[in-house]
DNA sequence: CTTCATGTAACTATACATGTTACGATTCAG
DNA sequence: CTGAATCGTAACATGTATAGTTACATGAAG
């Protein structure tokens, strides 16, 4: 019943839905994004309220709800998204003890701490250069390649 | 007892322990390794013995034996210590679905893959760059700032 | 032979995203 | 007004990988 869980795929999982909330009229239910993210309604309200809190989406209770866009596609990058999600760690490997007295230890925090400094911030950097509009038009380029693969 | 335990800190682990090993004439045993980690002493056998098994450090066991570096300083990356423990996962977040059938996540992945990526390729790049040997001279760096500071 | 030290197996502890169940709150169809 | 639909949220379970711990076998030095 379970999948393999080794890394946070939360952001994934937002940016399929948004995606999926652009190209769809009305709200969608947390029970209809779950079956297309293959994830837990639950989980689905627990992520978007993320959203819903950094005013990126709405949510509407009872009959004929469901969650909406509440941006502009084009405002919206994959930074802002990682920043509402509580800006998740970056990295699964890390320094063994964060401010050591040895010297030896700092010199290796030292260049550990550079090297995935420099990482991320090239990471964010890519992060704040897409915007949900860019995966939006990507989309639209891959079925247009796709329908004229067909043909 | 138990620490926070959150990232694979064993890079940090082996790098401080190497150049423990490079300061000090003789073999280091375990335990003492453990000690100066802050480790316990089978938790560094278990990590030393994959680079034993890279060929970067030897074991001896019985009276006064213990661990020691058997490669030149010089020529040890932290790319390489970073191949000899297994290459684990660098980041702690990823795509949910690695190959959907779906357009739009496979235009979510193709983006959130691209700057993994790149941000992966830079780090490795970093790691490449520096030797324990660099480390080691900016160890001696420390410590002579410390003395100077002292006087 | 006794002691020291590595080599390993087996089990436990921890953190955290995710899965699951349950129930309250709200909105709307009839 | 009633009941179904839907979000909001708490509470608990699950899976995974590193790290901690215990136990014992193996081998080397004195
Ligand atoms: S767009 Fe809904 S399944 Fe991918
Ligand atoms: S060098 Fe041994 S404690 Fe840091």
């Amino acid at each position: 019943m379970y999948s393999y869980m080794k890394r946070d795929s939360r952001l994934s999982s937002v940016l399929h839905a948004l995606l999926h909330m652009a190209e769809h009229d009305g709200p969608m239910t947390s029970e209809t994004l779950g079956q297309c993210l293959g994830a837990n309604p639950v989980v689905v309200r627990r992520t978007m309220g993320l959203l819903r809190e950094a005013g990126l989406v709405s949510a509407e209770r009872g009959h004929s709800g469901g969650w909406r866009i509440s941006a502009d596609l084009k405002t919206v990058s994959l930074r802002q998204l990682h920043a509402a999600l509580g800006e998740p760690a970056i990295f699964a490997i890390g320094n063994r003890n964060e401010t050591p007295e040895c010297l030896v230890e700092q010199a290796v925090n030292a260049a550990l701490d550079k090297a995935f400094l420099e990482a991320e911030a090239l990471l964010l950097d890519r992060f704040a250069d897409v915007t949900l509009a860019d995966l939006a038009a990507d989309f639209a380029r891959r079925h247009a390649e796709r329908r004229a693969t067909r043909d």
